[in-house]
DNA sequence: CTGAAAGCGCTTACAG
DNA sequence: CTGAAAGCGCTTACAG
């Protein structure tokens, strides 16, 4: 590997005239002409240790992500990195595979690597993540979750819940399934719920609550159990994946889809599009959330202010899974 | 942010000794009690570039990507993930969102971070690859494709392709519509192609090809165009994700599957097995591929010898979507 | 416009 | 077991 020394030997000046070369800063056109050649002649490429070593800084920003293979993180990810890209930074991802003492150890690996900024995708923001945070002393935007002390960039998980439990209430649905998760992801498993239970607060409908997970797998059984049991006549999922296990388990029982058991889902995953019927859905800005909070964590790094909390909208997306009754 | 010689100082001995105790030197108990004490106070972290910077060499191993919204990719850098985590690496990823020329900038950046490794995920190896890859001087790992200068890790996609024919045949399907892809991609666009025209060939089947993209949308245009001719018996999709497209342009005229039309893909992703009826594939191990890539690429850093080629097996998934004639 | 020198935070022989 | 010193490849004032 070529060093800078390399290059100025072969180019006749001093390291640093190529250094300043290298960064913008004023050299005559003559040595210029020839320190480029130089370089191009001999490969040559910065090291880039050497030079954040002094900088002391890095263009590189650090994701924090549960999973790689769901269509919410690969959608924000390719979001944060096409902004990050035109702003010149990189994107260090690092997988915790929804195990949440990795996403300390990643938060303390991030800055080991020296990272510039950290965006999070965690569901649940404890005390550990806090210290971390503290001791690290990197800038940090949360995404999907709100959170006091930390930059947040949500969904608008209230309104998306609102909104479709106005509409099938407007669709006229009136023995409802409602398949959600944990509340201790604070963003799916209650915000969700809480707008659409305030949208059909003053109707009078039957309605069941059901838990299940974010895998397919699992609503698939949940679904299951529930159509043992009576069918309801819609069932609204809080996920467009356990949307699409609860349509595989009717499919599976024969039950028709929207006659006899109309589904909802919230997301707006490639897939909800592709099934059939196709997913009556809330779409959600991931794309953009992944803009976003690159920006945001951009403007962070660069001693900007950024909003602390900022709101993405949701809109309804009505398709074919959801009959009138 | 302390340095090693803040930690010295208040521990009282001298840098190295810090040193050592971090790299496991040999230091007395003593003195490792004190160190790890004031470490502990002091919340410090070692400076990853001074280290790389003398160690002249970094546990970064760099994944070039196509995109990061494909179940195959995602499934892919899952399974790389995992295994250079084990093995004490890092990974860094580089999306090129499907543009070529970005995968040559992409190999010059993981240069300039200096990553120990590069694994490529490429439809297409060119001259300014071999190129890049030849200046950078960083070993490789070609997944996905083969090529006979790099160390290639493949899918068995002629044998995919066979095994799909045979198993069409025997259910006996004689008006076929195969819809593949360019013949840039070789895996997919050749390979898989061939294997299939092998295990029709001494059939005299009634066959049609057509090319279509990567994307669902132009596979929905395509089968449209298909319908509006004629209804095959089958269509045979080089990808899943094709397969998805038929099957929702089949949907949308009501033409029922399998009864009128069987649909088969490749590929075995997550929603081939939700959708109604399940999509009979051929299974690809993604994951698998993801972890021997990594494991390669460090054997390749660490000096060991690695196979120019490995191929890594698929078979068939037998679902709903084939009827028997 | 250009160069010599110091220094970023580590590690690594080399002595002791 | 421990420390002083040199050096990794850059950048950045400071002179000239």
């Amino acid at each position: 590997m070529k060093t800078i020394a390399d290059i100025a030997k072969l180019a006749g000046v001093a390291k640093s005239t190529v250094s300043r070369y290298l960064n913008g800063g004023s050299v005559s056109l003559q040595t210029k002409k020839k320190i480029e050649q130089i370089i191009q002649e001999q490969n040559y490429i910065p090291n880039t240790f050497a030079q954040s070593l002094k900088a002391k800084k890095t263009n590189m920003i650090g994701a924090i992500v549960p999973r790689l293979d769901s269509y919410a993180t690969s959608q924000t990810l390719t979001g944060m990195d096409k902004e990050l890209r035109v702003q010149n930074y990189h994107l260090l991802i690092s997988n915790t595979n929804q195990e949440q003492q990795r996403e300390i150890e990643a938060i303390y690996d991030f800055a080991r690597q020296k990272v510039s900024g950290i965006i999070l995708l965690a569901a649940e923001v404890t005390e550990a993540h806090l210290t971390a945070l503290k001791k690290v002393d990197i800038p940090v935007i949360l995404v999907g979750q709100k959170h006091s002390q930390l930059h947040s960039l949500i969904h608008d998980d209230f309104k998306a819940g609102y909104i479709m439990g106005k509409h099938i209430l407007e669709s006229g649905h009136q023995q409802i399934a409602y398949l959600g998760v944990t509340e201790k992801d604070e963003a799916v498993g209650i915000k969700r719920k809480q707008g659409f239970q305030k949208a059909i607060a003053e109707h009078h409908c039957e309605i069941q609550y059901y838990e299940t997970s974010f895998k397919i797998k699992d609503a698939i059984e949940v679904a299951s159990n529930i159509f043992d049991a009576s069918l309801p006549s819609i069932a609204v999922c809080a996920t467009d994946n356990i949307a699409l296990g609860v349509m595989k388990a009717a499919h599976a029982r024969g039950i028709r889809i929207p006659e006899q058991l109309s589904i909802t889902g919230f997301g707006g995953y490639d897939t909800s599009e592709i099934v059939h019927p196709a997913l009556t859905t809330v779409h959600y800005a991931y794309l953009q959330a992944g803009e976003l909070s690159a920006q945001q964590i951009i403007q962070l790094v660069e001693d900007q202010s950024v909003n602390m909390c900022s709101t993405l909208d949701v809109t309804l997306i009505d398709r074919e899974s959801v009959d009138k009754r």
